[in-house]
DNA sequence: TTTCGATAGTTCACAAACCTAACTAGATTG
DNA sequence: CAATCTAGTTAGGTTTGTGAACTATCGAAA
């Protein structure tokens, strides 16, 4: 079991790699699962939350943020633009550009999900102990550090 | 930001599901992406594994641990065995089981995704901290402990 | 100035991985 | 032995992603 090993050899890389694999595969099917039962998805509030944060953004730069295809960003723009939570506000320097920004809909779509308390994870979350918590909260940035784009680091 | 909230109340639910859910979302993108490269999917592994451990196991089985729907494991299980990487041995006892049990294939296919050594989670955890590795380390545990059956805590 | 290559974004056709509903076939039980 | 339960599959749809090919615009060089 992976899991045993890794007590003794924390840091290893490659015992690490296996055993936070399934474990972050089994959490986020479950995580999309629940999702999908709402009317917002977890990507929908990521994205909402980017964009909110960068006003202005374009659907190339979320894209290769979020290291996803342009294709698939510009079809998740599309839908959040659809559902009135952000709008295109076309660039008079670069016509090719659309900035993108958060609407007062939009916002009020990230509080409301917020307020969600029947939520799944913050429930499943609320099962475990302190410690447990405890050693998620410090595992949070360690993992977005996965994630981080290594040429940002150069 | 809610990493920065985080610091302050680390066992609170409904923070700490706010912090970890677009974290856990795009490793898991990020992981599904480099696995795909591979001719062994990560959810192709996670099953092969959990055949070895349990040999005998049915479908149902399979899927009631995942939490996946029978359709979804009996594809998956179709698939891992037209790869040859499992067998299925009719039950003599019930017609309708098909015990699961990994082929030599199999384990050979397990080993050479662990020997992958341009593995894109280990590659990346090796470019983090020791601390950022013990974080997630400790972290695998309270992970699986997210998606453990509760019934099977009763 | 016109042409030419890069960039922003889209449309299209496809694939992976999941779902529900409805089915077959074998097992169990009243 | 008939009703019902269980194991597993088939069929069809959804979500979320991909790559290839396209349009429109920009910036620069012949």
């Amino acid at each position: 079991m992976p899991l045993a090993a890794l007590a003794k050899a924390p840091a290893d890389p490659d015992l690490l790699a296996e055993a936070l694999r399934p474990a972050i595969l089994r959490v986020s099917r479950r995580l999309r699962q629940e999702a999908s039962k709402a009317g917002l998805s977890a990507l929908d509030v990521l994205l909402l939350v980017e964009i909110k944060r960068q006003p202005g953004v374009g659907v190339c730069d979320l894209a290769d943020g979020e290291k996803m295809s342009r294709p698939a960003m510009s079809g998740h723009v599309k839908r959040l633009e659809a559902a009135g939570w952000i709008s295109r506000i076309s660039d008079a320097k670069d016509g090719r550009r659309s900035g993108l920004a958060i609407t007062e809909a939009g916002l009020a779509a990230i509080a409301e999900a917020r307020r969600h308390r029947n939520d799944w994870l913050a429930a499943r979350l609320a099962h475990l102990s302190p410690e447990q918590r405890e050693a998620l909260a410090a595992a949070a940035a360690p993992l977005l550090a996965l994630v981080a784009d290594p040429e940002a680091a150069r």
